[in-house]
DNA sequence: CCTACCGATCGGTAGG
DNA sequence: CCTACCGATCGGTAGG
């Protein structure tokens, strides 16, 4: 009954631009941070009016959400999922930590990572945004802990590892290696990330 | 002839005004950012006018710089200062981080440490603002790393471990101390970051 | 998705 | 340090 193919090519519109106005916003958000987004700067990015956009997210807050949503998408397709067909422990938790450092060395971002940002930012202004990041963040953190275990278990770490403190040093390589990347745009930040991993957790280089 | 009591109580009492607004300034750019700061907030956190303001600083670029200099007079007297009364080299290395990890859990600033955030804000966009933040940034990785230059020199440290690499996983255990605490508002973050630095240095606990 | 509009606030200035 | 003001932009809404 209304179901007709003109209002799926409407539909089909409206979800390309929202995904085209998010992926903007994170771009956005990277450089000058996730309440450094202005609803009229973005939309005169995008060449459309600041009322489409409200369309869209309606606030400025629920664009902030969609906007941490999207950036974990991208995160997750460039950084996390091309360790996954790398053995779970050891290989894959290098896997990730290295896919980061090529993620920064692309430039994917003009900021860098939209997260490391975000949660420097977000951390002490509570509210839903805030949560949104923090799920992120644990959702991460959680993911290498886990590997950094089963690298333990399977006797590739030592077994007086304690995995809790691997990931935390591990997220700190990983925080360290953004803050110096952006702020020399200079490669070689990387692959000092890239040697001091390899040493810390006893890889041939 | 010009200079008279009255004079010098003036004088006097402006360097007071101008040292109270760079307090507040510190304290609310870690929450907001250092480009987050609005003059008219500052003022009305204050009780000054805005124009008080521009009397003292002029632009907001002023004053964003005058905030970076007192917030790093601030770091330093925290956390660099109190650790000079310890033997160059290895004590004093420990002493310069776990000085960081008490002066977090002081909770001295809101949004927890004043650089780890404008490092990350500022990064991405080129400028004065930058440059003052990356300044003090080398300075204080330049003191990190010579400290642990001279524990590797004198034996406190194996003769292979080079210093930039451990210069860049310190820094990385400061930041990521940083987010968590700012996130989860947790001193037991702390705790892991402590048994994270010790473990790595090889000292005792 | 648009134009046209709202009150509030932005950084900054004039003149004292 | 003040009041009073500037043009620009903010997040958001009305009505289509």
């Amino acid at each position: 009954m209304t179901a007709n193919p003109n209002e799926k090519r409407q539909r089909a519109d409206g979800l390309r631009t929202r995904h085209a106005i998010l992926v903007e916003a994170v771009s956005l958000a990277s450089v000058v941070g996730l309440d450094g987004i202005s609803i009229g700067e973005l939309a005169k990015a995008l060449g459309i009016s600041k009322s489409g956009l409200y369309a869209h997210f309606g606030t400025k807050e629920n664009l902030q959400l969609a906007v941490i949503d999207q950036a974990g998408l991208m995160f997750a397709t460039d950084v996390i999922e091309p360790a996954e067909k790398l053995d779970p422990g050891l290989a894959r938790l290098v896997g990730i930590c290295e896919a980061f450092f090529d993620y920064l060395e692309r430039r994917v971002l003009p900021g860098g990572c939209f997260f490391a940002g975000a949660v420097l930012e977000m951390g002490s202004r509570p509210g839903p945004v805030k949560e949104r990041v923090a799920a992120f963040q644990n959702m991460f953190v959680g993911i290498i802990r886990e590997l950094a275990d089963q690298a333990i278990a399977s006797g590739q770490l030592p077994a007086n590892e304690e995995s809790e403190l691997l990931a935390f040093e591990l997220t700190g390589m990983i925080l360290a290696a953004d803050a110096n990347f952006v702020m020399t745009d200079d490669v070689r930040s990387l692959d000092v990330a890239r040697r001091a991993l390899r040493r810390r957790l006893g890889i041939a280089h």
